[in-house]
DNA sequence: CGCTGGGTTGATCGCACTCAACCCGCGTGG
DNA sequence: CCACGCGGGTTGAGTGCGATCAACCCAGCG
Protein backbone atom coordinates (compact mmCIF):
# COMPACT_ATOMS: atom_id res chain seq x y z
CA UNK A 1 0.00 0.00 0.00
CA UNK A 2 2.56 2.18 0.67
CA UNK A 3 4.89 3.66 -1.88
CA UNK A 4 6.86 5.98 0.43
CA UNK A 5 8.42 2.65 1.60
CA UNK A 6 8.61 0.62 -1.26
CA UNK A 7 11.58 -1.16 -2.57
CA UNK A 8 10.89 -2.92 -6.11
CA UNK A 9 10.36 -1.20 -9.30
CA UNK A 10 7.10 0.43 -10.17
CA UNK A 11 4.93 -2.33 -11.66
CA UNK A 12 2.05 -2.11 -14.14
CA UNK A 13 -0.81 -0.26 -12.04
CA UNK A 14 1.91 2.59 -10.87
CA UNK A 15 2.76 3.41 -14.22
CA UNK A 16 -0.47 3.07 -15.61
CA UNK A 17 -2.82 5.74 -15.65
CA UNK A 18 -6.22 4.78 -17.27
CA UNK A 19 -7.86 8.63 -16.46
CA UNK A 20 -9.46 10.39 -19.98
CA UNK A 21 -7.72 13.33 -18.22
CA UNK A 22 -4.35 11.66 -18.68
CA UNK A 23 -3.32 9.23 -21.13
CA UNK A 24 0.22 7.95 -19.83
CA UNK A 25 0.27 4.69 -21.38
CA UNK A 26 4.33 4.16 -20.75
CA UNK A 27 3.26 1.12 -18.72
CA UNK A 28 1.97 -0.83 -21.58
CA UNK A 29 5.88 -1.80 -22.82
CA UNK A 30 6.45 -2.60 -19.31
CA UNK A 31 6.49 -6.08 -17.56
CA UNK A 32 4.65 -7.35 -20.94
CA UNK A 33 1.11 -5.82 -20.27
CA UNK A 34 -0.72 -5.32 -23.11
CA UNK A 35 -2.66 -2.49 -24.21
CA UNK A 36 -5.98 -5.11 -24.37
CA UNK A 37 -5.30 -4.47 -20.42
CA UNK A 38 -5.01 -0.80 -20.39
CA UNK A 39 -7.82 -0.59 -23.07
CA UNK A 40 -10.23 -2.90 -20.55
CA UNK A 41 -8.86 -0.87 -17.37
CA UNK A 42 -9.51 2.16 -19.00
CA UNK A 43 -13.49 1.26 -19.84
CA UNK A 44 -14.00 0.43 -15.81
CA UNK A 45 -11.94 3.76 -14.12
CA UNK A 46 -13.93 6.60 -12.97
CA UNK A 47 -11.62 9.86 -11.91
CA UNK A 48 -11.64 12.23 -8.79
CA UNK A 49 -10.10 14.88 -7.36
CA UNK A 50 -10.20 15.82 -3.65
CA UNK A 51 -8.77 18.45 -1.24
CA UNK A 52 -6.46 17.98 1.57
CA UNK A 53 -7.93 16.23 5.00
CA UNK A 54 -10.62 14.42 2.88
CA UNK A 55 -10.78 10.72 3.18
CA UNK A 56 -10.68 8.43 0.29
CA UNK A 57 -11.37 5.18 2.35
CA UNK A 58 -12.77 5.01 5.89
CA UNK A 59 -11.37 2.50 8.12
CA UNK A 60 -14.65 -0.02 8.41
CA UNK A 61 -16.17 0.97 5.05
CA UNK A 62 -17.36 -1.78 2.95
CA UNK A 63 -14.27 -2.48 0.42
CA UNK A 64 -15.90 -1.87 -2.39
CA UNK A 65 -13.44 -0.06 -4.87
CA UNK A 66 -9.58 -0.03 -5.37
CA UNK A 67 -8.01 3.39 -6.14
CA UNK A 68 -4.91 4.76 -8.40
CA UNK A 69 -3.50 8.14 -7.19
CA UNK A 70 -2.52 10.10 -10.04
CA UNK A 71 -1.73 12.95 -8.10
CA UNK A 72 -0.54 14.24 -4.91
CA UNK A 73 -0.22 12.35 -2.19
CA UNK A 74 -1.70 10.50 1.19
CA UNK A 75 -1.30 8.92 3.95
CA UNK A 76 -2.74 5.53 5.30
CA UNK A 77 -3.65 4.82 9.17
CA UNK A 78 -5.89 2.74 11.60
CA UNK A 79 -6.89 4.37 15.00
CA UNK A 80 -7.66 3.55 18.24
CA UNK A 81 -10.56 4.66 19.93
CA UNK A 82 -8.67 7.40 22.41
CA UNK A 83 -7.35 8.54 18.95
CA UNK A 84 -3.70 7.42 19.31
CA UNK A 85 -3.09 6.96 15.41
CA UNK A 86 -0.30 4.81 13.50
CA UNK A 87 0.13 5.88 10.33
CA UNK A 88 1.43 2.37 8.49
CA UNK A 89 2.24 3.98 5.31
CA UNK A 90 2.09 7.18 2.55
CA UNK A 91 1.20 6.70 -0.48
CA UNK A 92 2.35 8.93 -3.53
CA UNK A 93 1.74 9.85 -7.06
CA UNK A 94 0.81 6.36 -9.08
CA UNK A 95 0.65 3.98 -5.80
CA UNK A 96 -2.11 1.66 -5.55
CA UNK A 97 -4.84 1.33 -2.88
CA UNK A 98 -6.15 -2.11 -2.41
CA UNK A 99 -3.80 -4.38 -1.63
CA UNK A 100 -4.74 -5.20 1.90
CA UNK A 101 -7.98 -5.71 1.43
CA UNK A 102 -11.21 -7.88 3.31
CA UNK A 103 -14.32 -7.17 3.04
CA UNK A 104 -13.95 -3.69 5.17
CA UNK A 105 -11.20 -1.68 4.63
CA UNK A 106 -8.99 -2.15 7.59
CA UNK A 107 -7.66 1.46 7.72
CA UNK A 108 -8.47 5.02 6.53
CA UNK A 109 -6.70 6.98 3.66
CA UNK A 110 -6.58 10.67 4.22
CA UNK A 111 -5.21 12.84 1.35
CA UNK A 112 -2.37 14.77 2.46
CA UNK A 113 -2.82 17.24 -0.58
CA UNK A 114 -4.86 18.10 -3.08
CA UNK A 115 -5.12 14.67 -4.98
CA UNK A 116 -6.58 12.84 -8.31
CA UNK A 117 -7.17 9.35 -8.08
CA UNK A 118 -8.67 6.77 -10.19
CA UNK A 119 -11.03 4.69 -8.71
CA UNK A 120 -11.93 1.35 -9.72
CA UNK A 121 -14.98 -1.22 -8.37
CA UNK A 122 -13.37 -4.44 -7.06
CA UNK A 123 -15.74 -6.83 -8.90
CA UNK A 124 -14.63 -5.22 -12.04
CA UNK A 125 -11.16 -5.18 -11.52
CA UNK A 126 -11.39 -8.68 -10.03
CA UNK A 127 -12.77 -9.88 -12.74
CA UNK A 128 -9.72 -8.42 -15.37
CA UNK A 129 -7.58 -9.63 -13.52
CA UNK A 130 -9.35 -13.11 -13.45
CA UNK A 131 -8.40 -12.97 -17.20
CA UNK A 132 -5.34 -11.19 -17.55
CA UNK A 133 -3.44 -13.37 -15.19
CA UNK A 134 0.00 -11.37 -15.45
CA UNK A 135 -1.67 -9.13 -13.66
CA UNK A 136 -2.73 -11.19 -10.90
CA UNK A 137 1.22 -12.15 -10.64
CA UNK A 138 2.03 -8.77 -10.18
CA UNK A 139 -0.07 -7.70 -7.70
CA UNK A 140 0.84 -10.75 -5.73
CA UNK A 141 4.30 -9.19 -6.34
CA UNK A 142 3.10 -5.70 -4.87
CA UNK A 143 1.89 -7.32 -1.94
CA UNK A 144 4.51 -8.73 -1.34
CA UNK A 145 6.84 -6.66 -1.31
CA UNK A 146 4.24 -4.07 0.73
CA UNK A 147 4.41 -7.44 3.33
CA UNK A 148 8.67 -6.87 3.37
CA UNK A 149 8.14 -3.42 3.79
CA UNK A 150 5.88 -4.19 7.06
CA UNK A 151 8.38 -6.68 8.24
CA UNK A 152 11.03 -3.97 8.15
CA UNK A 153 8.61 -1.37 9.77
CA UNK A 154 7.69 -3.76 12.55
CA UNK A 155 11.65 -4.11 13.03
CA UNK A 156 11.49 -0.29 13.71
CA UNK A 157 8.45 -0.16 15.58
CA UNK A 158 9.41 -2.61 17.98
CA UNK A 159 13.07 -2.53 18.18
CA UNK A 160 14.84 0.37 17.27
CA UNK A 161 15.71 3.60 19.16
CA UNK A 162 14.18 7.19 17.93
CA UNK A 163 16.93 8.15 16.86
CA UNK A 164 17.51 4.85 14.48
CA UNK A 165 14.24 5.40 13.62
CA UNK A 166 14.10 8.74 12.58
CA UNK A 167 17.33 8.18 10.88
CA UNK A 168 16.07 5.11 8.93
CA UNK A 169 13.16 7.35 7.60
CA UNK A 170 15.47 9.81 6.04
CA UNK A 171 17.37 7.25 4.23
CA UNK A 172 13.62 5.57 3.37
CA UNK A 173 12.98 8.91 1.91
CA UNK A 174 16.07 9.15 0.03
CA UNK A 175 16.21 6.06 -1.73
CA UNK A 176 12.76 6.34 -2.80
CA UNK A 177 13.73 9.82 -4.32
CA UNK A 178 16.69 8.25 -6.32
CA UNK A 179 14.37 5.25 -7.44
CA UNK A 180 11.67 7.84 -8.69
CA UNK A 181 15.02 9.69 -10.90
CA UNK A 182 14.81 12.24 -8.17
CA UNK A 183 18.21 13.94 -6.42
CA UNK A 184 18.57 11.48 -3.71
CA UNK A 185 20.11 14.19 -1.41
CA UNK A 186 18.19 17.19 -0.56
CA UNK A 187 15.56 15.01 1.22
CA UNK A 188 12.06 16.48 0.62
CA UNK A 189 9.56 15.70 3.78
CA UNK A 190 6.25 16.15 2.40
CA UNK A 191 4.59 15.95 5.75
CA UNK A 192 4.40 17.39 9.07
CA UNK A 193 6.29 16.23 11.95
CA UNK A 194 3.18 14.87 13.78
CA UNK A 195 2.77 12.56 10.79
CA UNK A 196 6.32 11.58 10.84
CA UNK A 197 6.15 10.64 14.17
CA UNK A 198 2.44 8.49 13.57
CA UNK A 199 4.17 6.93 11.41
CA UNK A 200 7.66 6.32 13.07
CA UNK A 201 5.71 5.43 16.26
CA UNK A 202 6.60 8.50 17.93
CA UNK A 203 5.54 11.95 19.86
CA UNK A 204 6.16 15.21 17.38
CA UNK A 205 8.29 16.70 20.16
CA UNK A 206 10.74 13.76 20.02
CA UNK A 207 10.80 13.79 15.65
CA UNK A 208 11.55 17.17 16.17
CA UNK A 209 14.48 17.14 18.92
CA UNK A 210 15.75 13.99 16.89
CA UNK A 211 16.31 15.91 13.91
CA UNK A 212 17.77 18.71 15.89
CA UNK A 213 20.26 16.08 17.37
CA UNK A 214 21.20 14.63 14.24
CA UNK A 215 21.43 18.15 13.15
CA UNK A 216 24.01 18.74 15.75
CA UNK A 217 26.30 15.85 15.42
CA UNK A 218 26.59 16.96 11.72
CA UNK A 219 25.16 14.05 9.84
CA UNK A 220 22.24 16.39 8.62
CA UNK A 221 21.19 20.23 7.90
CA UNK A 222 17.75 20.63 8.50
CA UNK A 223 15.27 23.36 6.75
CA UNK A 224 11.21 23.06 6.92
CA UNK A 225 10.29 20.58 4.77
CA UNK A 226 14.22 20.17 3.96
CA UNK A 227 16.70 18.09 4.64
CA UNK A 228 20.40 18.19 3.37
CA UNK A 229 22.15 14.60 4.10
CA UNK A 230 25.75 15.27 4.58
CA UNK A 231 27.52 12.05 5.85
CA UNK A 232 25.03 9.52 4.29
CA UNK A 233 26.83 6.48 5.21
CA UNK A 234 26.96 7.57 8.97
CA UNK A 235 22.74 8.07 8.95
CA UNK A 236 22.92 4.25 7.15
CA UNK A 237 25.05 3.03 10.20
CA UNK A 238 22.72 4.61 12.89
CA UNK A 239 19.19 3.51 10.95
CA UNK A 240 20.60 -0.20 10.86
CA UNK A 241 21.21 -0.47 14.54
CA UNK A 242 25.13 -0.84 14.38
CA UNK A 243 26.10 -0.40 18.31
CA UNK B 1 3.52 -15.42 7.02
CA UNK B 2 2.80 -15.97 9.76
CA UNK B 3 -0.53 -18.35 10.58
CA UNK B 4 -0.89 -17.41 14.45
CA UNK B 5 -2.30 -14.00 13.91
CA UNK B 6 -3.82 -14.72 10.19
CA UNK B 7 -7.43 -13.81 10.42
CA UNK B 8 -8.89 -15.30 6.93
CA UNK B 9 -9.99 -19.13 6.42
CA UNK B 10 -6.92 -21.69 5.63
CA UNK B 11 -6.05 -21.22 2.04
CA UNK B 12 -4.97 -24.33 -0.14
CA UNK B 13 -1.34 -24.55 0.57
CA UNK B 14 -2.04 -24.31 4.03
CA UNK B 15 -4.04 -27.62 4.21
CA UNK B 16 -2.43 -29.54 1.37
CA UNK B 17 0.06 -31.99 2.53
CA UNK B 18 2.19 -33.17 -0.72
CA UNK B 19 4.77 -34.76 1.00
CA UNK B 20 4.71 -38.64 -0.10
CA UNK B 21 4.82 -39.31 3.90
CA UNK B 22 1.74 -37.90 4.43
CA UNK B 23 -1.46 -38.02 1.88
CA UNK B 24 -3.13 -35.43 3.27
CA UNK B 25 -5.69 -34.58 0.38
CA UNK B 26 -8.67 -32.76 2.18
CA UNK B 27 -7.56 -29.36 0.31
CA UNK B 28 -8.22 -31.02 -2.36
CA UNK B 29 -12.43 -29.81 -2.61
CA UNK B 30 -11.64 -26.89 -0.38
CA UNK B 31 -11.98 -23.51 -2.86
CA UNK B 32 -12.21 -25.80 -5.79
CA UNK B 33 -7.63 -26.70 -6.41
CA UNK B 34 -8.02 -29.87 -8.29
CA UNK B 35 -5.83 -33.02 -8.00
CA UNK B 36 -4.26 -31.99 -11.10
CA UNK B 37 -2.71 -29.44 -9.34
CA UNK B 38 -1.99 -31.40 -6.38
CA UNK B 39 -0.23 -34.04 -8.03
CA UNK B 40 1.98 -31.49 -9.80
CA UNK B 41 2.86 -30.38 -6.27
CA UNK B 42 3.59 -33.17 -5.36
CA UNK B 43 6.26 -33.94 -8.06
CA UNK B 44 7.98 -30.74 -6.88
CA UNK B 45 8.00 -31.18 -3.64
CA UNK B 46 11.22 -32.46 -0.89
CA UNK B 47 10.23 -33.25 2.94
CA UNK B 48 12.76 -32.31 5.58
CA UNK B 49 12.56 -32.82 9.53
CA UNK B 50 14.22 -30.17 11.89
CA UNK B 51 15.19 -30.23 15.09
CA UNK B 52 14.27 -26.97 17.34
CA UNK B 53 16.59 -24.13 16.87
CA UNK B 54 17.52 -24.84 13.48
CA UNK B 55 17.40 -22.64 10.75
CA UNK B 56 14.78 -23.13 7.98
CA UNK B 57 15.54 -20.32 5.98
CA UNK B 58 18.62 -17.23 6.99
CA UNK B 59 18.11 -13.43 6.62
CA UNK B 60 20.31 -12.78 4.10
CA UNK B 61 20.46 -16.18 1.76
CA UNK B 62 19.48 -16.29 -1.71
CA UNK B 63 15.81 -17.03 -1.70
CA UNK B 64 15.77 -20.49 -3.92
CA UNK B 65 12.88 -22.03 -1.79
CA UNK B 66 9.14 -21.94 -0.27
CA UNK B 67 8.19 -24.07 2.49
CA UNK B 68 5.15 -25.75 3.83
CA UNK B 69 5.26 -26.45 7.30
CA UNK B 70 3.81 -29.65 7.56
CA UNK B 71 4.19 -30.61 11.39
CA UNK B 72 5.43 -28.29 14.26
CA UNK B 73 6.05 -24.34 15.09
CA UNK B 74 8.41 -22.24 13.93
CA UNK B 75 9.24 -18.33 14.41
CA UNK B 76 9.89 -15.58 11.89
CA UNK B 77 12.53 -13.08 13.46
CA UNK B 78 14.49 -10.11 11.75
CA UNK B 79 17.83 -9.08 14.16
CA UNK B 80 19.53 -5.83 14.85
CA UNK B 81 23.57 -6.16 14.34
CA UNK B 82 23.59 -5.77 18.52
CA UNK B 83 21.51 -8.44 18.77
CA UNK B 84 18.30 -6.76 19.21
CA UNK B 85 15.54 -8.96 17.49
CA UNK B 86 12.07 -8.70 16.33
CA UNK B 87 9.65 -11.51 15.58
CA UNK B 88 7.45 -10.37 12.47
CA UNK B 89 5.17 -13.99 12.86
CA UNK B 90 4.94 -17.20 14.35
CA UNK B 91 3.91 -20.43 12.05
CA UNK B 92 2.50 -23.44 12.82
CA UNK B 93 1.57 -27.01 11.68
CA UNK B 94 -0.28 -26.45 7.34
CA UNK B 95 1.72 -22.42 7.20
CA UNK B 96 3.81 -21.45 4.25
CA UNK B 97 6.98 -20.11 4.22
CA UNK B 98 7.50 -17.71 1.04
CA UNK B 99 5.18 -15.04 0.83
CA UNK B 100 7.32 -11.67 1.31
CA UNK B 101 10.38 -12.86 -0.29
CA UNK B 102 12.12 -11.10 -3.10
CA UNK B 103 16.16 -12.46 -4.16
CA UNK B 104 16.85 -13.08 -0.65
CA UNK B 105 15.14 -13.79 2.60
CA UNK B 106 14.49 -11.01 4.45
CA UNK B 107 14.43 -12.50 7.57
CA UNK B 108 15.45 -15.50 9.59
CA UNK B 109 13.28 -18.76 9.95
CA UNK B 110 13.81 -21.08 13.27
CA UNK B 111 12.06 -24.14 14.28
CA UNK B 112 10.86 -23.57 18.18
CA UNK B 113 9.62 -27.36 17.65
CA UNK B 114 10.88 -30.52 16.00
CA UNK B 115 9.17 -29.67 12.77
CA UNK B 116 8.71 -31.26 9.52
CA UNK B 117 8.39 -29.42 6.25
CA UNK B 118 7.93 -29.63 2.63
CA UNK B 119 10.28 -28.04 0.26
CA UNK B 120 9.41 -26.15 -3.11
CA UNK B 121 11.79 -24.96 -5.55
CA UNK B 122 11.12 -21.12 -6.39
CA UNK B 123 11.68 -21.92 -9.84
CA UNK B 124 9.27 -24.69 -9.64
CA UNK B 125 6.23 -23.46 -7.70
CA UNK B 126 6.42 -20.02 -9.49
CA UNK B 127 6.21 -22.41 -13.04
CA UNK B 128 3.25 -23.97 -11.64
CA UNK B 129 1.72 -21.25 -10.79
CA UNK B 130 1.49 -19.90 -13.87
CA UNK B 131 -0.17 -22.87 -14.78
CA UNK B 132 -3.39 -22.62 -12.49
CA UNK B 133 -4.14 -18.74 -12.29
CA UNK B 134 -6.42 -19.44 -9.06
CA UNK B 135 -3.96 -21.13 -6.98
CA UNK B 136 -1.98 -17.55 -7.74
CA UNK B 137 -4.78 -15.66 -6.81
CA UNK B 138 -4.90 -18.02 -3.71
CA UNK B 139 -1.62 -16.60 -3.18
CA UNK B 140 -2.19 -13.40 -3.32
CA UNK B 141 -4.96 -13.54 -1.47
CA UNK B 142 -2.81 -14.88 1.52
CA UNK B 143 -0.29 -12.23 1.04
CA UNK B 144 -3.07 -9.43 1.20
CA UNK B 145 -4.13 -11.14 4.89
CA UNK B 146 -0.49 -11.00 5.61
CA UNK B 147 -0.20 -7.36 4.58
CA UNK B 148 -3.67 -6.94 6.78
CA UNK B 149 -2.32 -8.44 9.60
CA UNK B 150 1.24 -7.14 9.70
CA UNK B 151 -0.61 -3.68 9.05
CA UNK B 152 -2.26 -4.35 12.70
CA UNK B 153 0.77 -5.58 14.30
CA UNK B 154 2.73 -1.94 13.79
CA UNK B 155 -0.71 -0.48 15.42
CA UNK B 156 0.15 -2.32 18.36
CA UNK B 157 4.04 -1.97 18.41
CA UNK B 158 3.73 1.88 17.37
CA UNK B 159 1.00 3.47 20.10
CA UNK B 160 -0.50 0.33 21.69
CA UNK B 161 0.72 -0.06 25.80
CA UNK B 162 2.34 -3.70 27.27
CA UNK B 163 -0.84 -4.26 28.72
CA UNK B 164 -3.14 -3.55 25.35
CA UNK B 165 -0.29 -5.74 23.55
CA UNK B 166 -0.28 -8.90 26.02
CA UNK B 167 -3.92 -8.43 26.22
CA UNK B 168 -4.05 -8.68 22.67
CA UNK B 169 -2.17 -11.76 22.05
CA UNK B 170 -3.60 -13.40 24.11
CA UNK B 171 -7.24 -12.44 22.69
CA UNK B 172 -4.86 -13.49 18.54
CA UNK B 173 -4.28 -16.93 20.16
CA UNK B 174 -8.04 -17.71 21.52
CA UNK B 175 -9.31 -16.57 18.13
CA UNK B 176 -6.73 -18.63 16.26
CA UNK B 177 -7.42 -21.63 18.15
CA UNK B 178 -11.09 -20.97 17.38
CA UNK B 179 -10.17 -21.06 13.69
CA UNK B 180 -8.76 -24.52 13.67
CA UNK B 181 -11.39 -25.95 15.94
CA UNK B 182 -10.31 -26.33 18.89
CA UNK B 183 -11.27 -24.79 22.31
CA UNK B 184 -10.62 -21.03 22.31
CA UNK B 185 -10.24 -20.81 26.11
CA UNK B 186 -7.69 -22.36 27.53
CA UNK B 187 -5.27 -20.72 25.54
CA UNK B 188 -2.02 -22.38 24.92
CA UNK B 189 1.37 -20.67 24.36
CA UNK B 190 3.54 -22.46 23.05
CA UNK B 191 6.62 -20.04 22.84
CA UNK B 192 8.52 -18.79 25.74
CA UNK B 193 8.04 -15.74 27.01
CA UNK B 194 11.09 -14.14 25.83
CA UNK B 195 9.45 -15.22 21.91
CA UNK B 196 6.11 -13.48 22.88
CA UNK B 197 8.45 -10.06 23.84
CA UNK B 198 10.25 -10.79 20.76
CA UNK B 199 6.30 -10.31 18.88
CA UNK B 200 5.33 -7.44 21.05
CA UNK B 201 8.87 -5.25 21.02
CA UNK B 202 8.74 -6.00 25.19
CA UNK B 203 11.12 -7.10 27.47
CA UNK B 204 10.46 -11.05 28.69
CA UNK B 205 10.12 -9.33 32.41
CA UNK B 206 7.22 -6.90 31.12
CA UNK B 207 5.83 -9.61 29.40
CA UNK B 208 5.73 -12.01 32.84
CA UNK B 209 4.73 -8.70 34.85
CA UNK B 210 1.87 -7.91 33.14
CA UNK B 211 0.63 -11.45 32.89
CA UNK B 212 0.66 -11.49 36.63
CA UNK B 213 -1.18 -7.78 36.35
CA UNK B 214 -3.98 -9.10 34.25
CA UNK B 215 -4.29 -12.73 36.76
CA UNK B 216 -4.76 -9.91 39.79
CA UNK B 217 -6.74 -7.97 38.12
CA UNK B 218 -9.06 -11.40 37.43
CA UNK B 219 -9.48 -11.27 34.01
CA UNK B 220 -7.24 -14.47 33.26
CA UNK B 221 -5.75 -17.21 35.33
CA UNK B 222 -1.94 -18.47 34.38
CA UNK B 223 -0.55 -21.83 34.75
CA UNK B 224 2.66 -22.08 32.79
CA UNK B 225 1.81 -22.18 29.25
CA UNK B 226 -1.88 -22.14 29.79
CA UNK B 227 -3.87 -19.47 30.64
CA UNK B 228 -7.14 -19.82 31.44
CA UNK B 229 -9.49 -16.30 30.40
CA UNK B 230 -12.00 -15.62 32.56
CA UNK B 231 -13.11 -12.71 31.20
CA UNK B 232 -12.79 -12.05 27.70
CA UNK B 233 -15.29 -9.30 26.97
CA UNK B 234 -12.63 -7.04 28.95
CA UNK B 235 -9.54 -8.56 27.51
CA UNK B 236 -10.96 -7.53 24.13
CA UNK B 237 -11.63 -4.37 25.43
CA UNK B 238 -8.44 -3.44 26.99
CA UNK B 239 -6.48 -4.89 23.86
CA UNK B 240 -8.63 -2.20 21.52
CA UNK B 241 -7.34 0.41 23.71
CA UNK B 242 -11.17 1.53 24.68
CA UNK B 243 -9.73 4.06 27.55
C1' DC C 1 23.42 -33.93 43.07
C1' DG C 2 24.28 -29.65 40.45
C1' DC C 3 23.36 -27.52 36.20
C1' DT C 4 20.45 -25.32 32.87
C1' DG C 5 16.38 -23.20 30.82
C1' DG C 6 12.33 -20.92 31.78
C1' DG C 7 9.82 -17.95 34.77
C1' DT C 8 8.79 -14.45 38.52
C1' DT C 9 9.72 -10.55 41.26
C1' DG C 10 12.27 -6.49 43.11
C1' DA C 11 15.08 -2.12 42.72
C1' DT C 12 16.71 1.28 39.88
C1' DC C 13 17.43 3.71 35.56
C1' DG C 14 16.67 6.23 31.42
C1' DC C 15 14.43 7.13 27.02
C1' DA C 16 10.68 8.93 25.25
C1' DC C 17 6.26 11.07 26.73
C1' DT C 18 3.76 14.93 28.67
C1' DC C 19 2.86 19.53 29.56
C1' DA C 20 4.06 23.99 28.57
C1' DA C 21 6.12 28.07 26.68
C1' DC C 22 7.54 30.23 22.81
C1' DC C 23 8.74 31.32 17.75
C1' DC C 24 7.63 32.02 13.03
C1' DG C 25 4.95 32.72 8.80
C1' DC C 26 0.67 33.32 6.90
C1' DG C 27 -3.97 34.66 6.19
C1' DT C 28 -7.93 37.42 7.81
C1' DG C 29 -10.16 41.20 9.25
C1' DG C 30 -10.71 45.40 11.98
C1' DC D 1 -1.61 49.31 8.95
C1' DC D 2 -1.46 46.35 12.80
C1' DA D 3 -3.97 42.79 15.57
C1' DC D 4 -5.15 38.41 15.90
C1' DG D 5 -5.57 33.55 15.31
C1' DC D 6 -3.79 29.42 13.68
C1' DG D 7 -0.90 25.67 11.97
C1' DG D 8 3.54 24.03 12.20
C1' DG D 9 7.80 23.75 14.60
C1' DT D 10 11.31 24.02 18.45
C1' DT D 11 12.83 23.85 23.08
C1' DG D 12 12.60 23.20 28.18
C1' DA D 13 11.20 20.90 32.68
C1' DG D 14 9.45 17.08 34.85
C1' DT D 15 7.31 12.45 34.72
C1' DG D 16 6.50 7.65 33.99
C1' DC D 17 6.45 3.34 31.52
C1' DG D 18 9.03 -0.16 30.32
C1' DA D 19 14.11 -1.47 30.25
C1' DT D 20 17.90 -3.01 32.87
C1' DC D 21 20.26 -5.48 36.38
C1' DA D 22 19.84 -8.78 39.76
C1' DA D 23 18.13 -12.25 42.88
C1' DC D 24 15.52 -16.10 43.34
C1' DC D 25 12.31 -20.22 42.30
C1' DC D 26 11.16 -24.42 40.05
C1' DA D 27 11.32 -28.49 37.04
C1' DG D 28 13.85 -31.49 34.22
C1' DC D 29 17.82 -33.96 33.48
C1' DG D 30 22.48 -35.82 33.25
Amino acid sequence: MTALTREAPRTVLHKVDPCGSCGAREASVCRGVGDEFLDRLASIVASRTLDPHELIVAEGDAATSYFNITDGSAKVYKLLPDGRQQIVGFLFTGDFVGLAVRDTYAYTVEAMTRLKLCRFGRGDLERLLGEFPHMEHLLRQMASDELAVAQEQMLALGRKTARERVAGFLIQLSRRAERLGQAPNPVQLPMTRADIADYLGLTLETVSRTLTLLKSAGLIAVDRQTVYVSRKADLIEIAEGEA
